[in-house]
DNA sequence: AATGAATGAGGATTCATTCAT
DNA sequence: AATGAATGAATCCTCATTCAT
């Protein structure tokens, strides 16, 4: 509710419609973030059309006039989110100097911004229940680019050798839940601890050290 | 489809009306498994009563003599399939000797259980949307005895120390996507190396070893 | 409205869903009734569903019972009305000694039938824009039946020959258009001259004839 | 589709919105042309006004500008096509020797008509239903004419007694339907057997002639 | 003259639930 | 215990029309 809209700032996606006015452009715009804060609140199947129009301040009509349906807008919606989660990841990442820093940062990154945007992950989750390809295409891609960078830290010698697809898909899990958990449900929670732990578990796993 | 359902021969949980003859139990049963294939197949608001009916063979009004409402199915549903998971998995870790051996035969177990149940895995995701309390109980039981048992192994010395909370979360939510990703979607593909490299991540980490 | 309406008697077309009990029997004729008077006064497109019931005294639901749609309805009455409108031609035709007669008895019984069921007619000729198909049906029966009587009146040596499809479409077209503008439009004025005109013409013809 | 509208060279109906200047009267020329093609492949109320703009490349407000409301237009078709239809048999008709002749000549040039445009048949029979003014004007002013015409031939005795206007409804009904089920469902066959048929009905009706 | 953004009344349809039998 | 007829609240969506530019 009073949190930051992911979308506020941010030129929209152009959607099924596309409004060839300026006017047209910042309605669509404020559709998508009344249905961001609608479908967090209520979920997909609660959410109302009416409801998304009223806090977008528009006539009910208006919602057709740039979406084709309510499930147009919900996919476009998840396509949008996938977009800035990688964004904002992508952008605290950067400067990570090797593979292990960079899951460090970027799994304080994805919490982060699950905190700032509830609604997104109530959205994404949602998906699979509403749009699976949208759902599916979401974790795809991140687990696409996690395969990708995985493998380059192999090459570089960084990380031990091991398939980079199941590890990515497993980083991801561990991360959603972890998020779910820890920066969702229990939403006033230090998340430092969270991510030492995780990371120590990905760094040198369960067993024991074989030390000196 | 053509896959066993978790319910047929087990006596059915009490859920909210409780019957009083040898048969309204067998009608309730039937209506349970009814139940999971059709929330399965079609998703809790794609799915509809009537069908339910039609699928258990009984007319509509028979439902509510068994059931409360359409929520309360689904609960039970999820309660019923949280005490089968575990019992299951509990069941083929029982002999492990020691933590990290039952980690694999737990992840294989629950693959195996999971492709096995196709609905299961819909139905207990899609309850986050339709009974978020049920959801939570149901990860925040399988946490627990989790925690439990690596917290014994921490105590043990078979595993190094570690907050055994955030452990156990990152190891539900791996294995869930994991199945989610290889289990569920890719349906016949092999799960022997997943379970490998995910073990291998889960018992040495990502980090190069000090190896001799 | 004060007409009686040609279904209040009889059975009622199986229409796609088929009721089980006695009641939901006579459910469905008060819903076919009120159907025909709706769409008979407001037209298929001004007449609503919300109507139909209140007209028919059930709830708005009820009519999802007994109708997959408003254009099932719509289909219903008119294949329904198929039916009746032959039925009561031919009833009254039966007893007719030869073509000639029967034509004009025929056309007689049209027009008492076409005034005494305005609706009938209406919902017909707005079938062609509604349901296509039912329309051409309509017709198409209609024709055959006439095509097969002036078939056998030509063999019989009753009438000249020609061809029978093109008479029987003419006739058909002579009738419908009379009717309404006479039947229908002109609701008061006798119909014998008419009937007398007509026959005259199908008779003879307008040639001169070479009488003596 | 590749038929020609019966529009496209002839000044426009004047319409409520009379266009001041040329380039308004060719842009209310193309509206109708638009709006002839729209309703006759959609029908009135399947026919959108966005539609008929878009199919006239021009702004859906525009077409406010020219027309009052979708009523309008629909209207302002009906009539112009009264006044095309008459006009072109009355061109071909001109030549005829006398009545019989003018009928087949007459009957012709209808089935052409009808056939070249397809859509004029469907919106004069649906204007029943949305104009039905229109409608009644539309065949009242047919009859008429026709009433005239066969009048005139009983009192120059090239055809027997008989009712003027009954004969003239059912000769219009008559063609209509033929027209319909010939020209327009049929739309390959030939019409000239079609015309011959009828017009041995019309001539000397179904008795077997007294010939000597 | 031309445009397209905005509107909201209106209606079909769904389906969980009740209840009399 | 079992049934199925009846119900109406709830919502998505369409589209003719208006109006500021």
């Amino acid at each position: 509710m009073n949190q930051h809209s992911i979308l506020k700032s941010t030129p929209v996606t152009p959607g099924p419609k596309t409004p060839k006015t300026r006017k047209g452009l910042a309605t669509q715009a404020k559709l998508l973030v009344a249905a961001e804060a609608e479908f967090g609140e209520r979920g997909y199947h609660d959410g109302s059309i009416v409801e998304i129009t009223r806090r977008a301040g528009v006539g009910l009509g208006t919602f057709y006039v740039y979406f084709e349906s309510k499930e147009a807008v919900f996919r476009a919606l998840v396509t949008y989110m996938g977009h800035e989660t990688r964004a904002y990841i992508a952008r605290q990442v950067e400067q990570a100097p090797d593979r292990l820093s960079a899951e460090r940062i970027g799994m304080r990154a994805f919490f982060e911004f699950a905190r700032a945007h509830r609604n997104l992950y109530k959205i994404v989750m949602e998906s699979q229940f509403v749009a699976e390809d949208s759902y599916r295409a979401y974790y795809d891609t991140f687990a696409e680019g996690y395969r990708r960078n995985l493998q380059t830290a192999v090459e570089r010698g960084e990380i031990r050798p091991g398939d980079a697809d199941i590890r990515a898909w497993s980083l991801i899990g561990l991360s959603v839940f972890l998020g779910m958990r820890y920066a969702i449900w229990d939403d006033q929670s230090d998340l430092e601890p969270v991510v030492d732990a995780a990371l120590d578990m990905i760094e040198r796993g369960l067993s024991l050290g074989t030390k000196p």
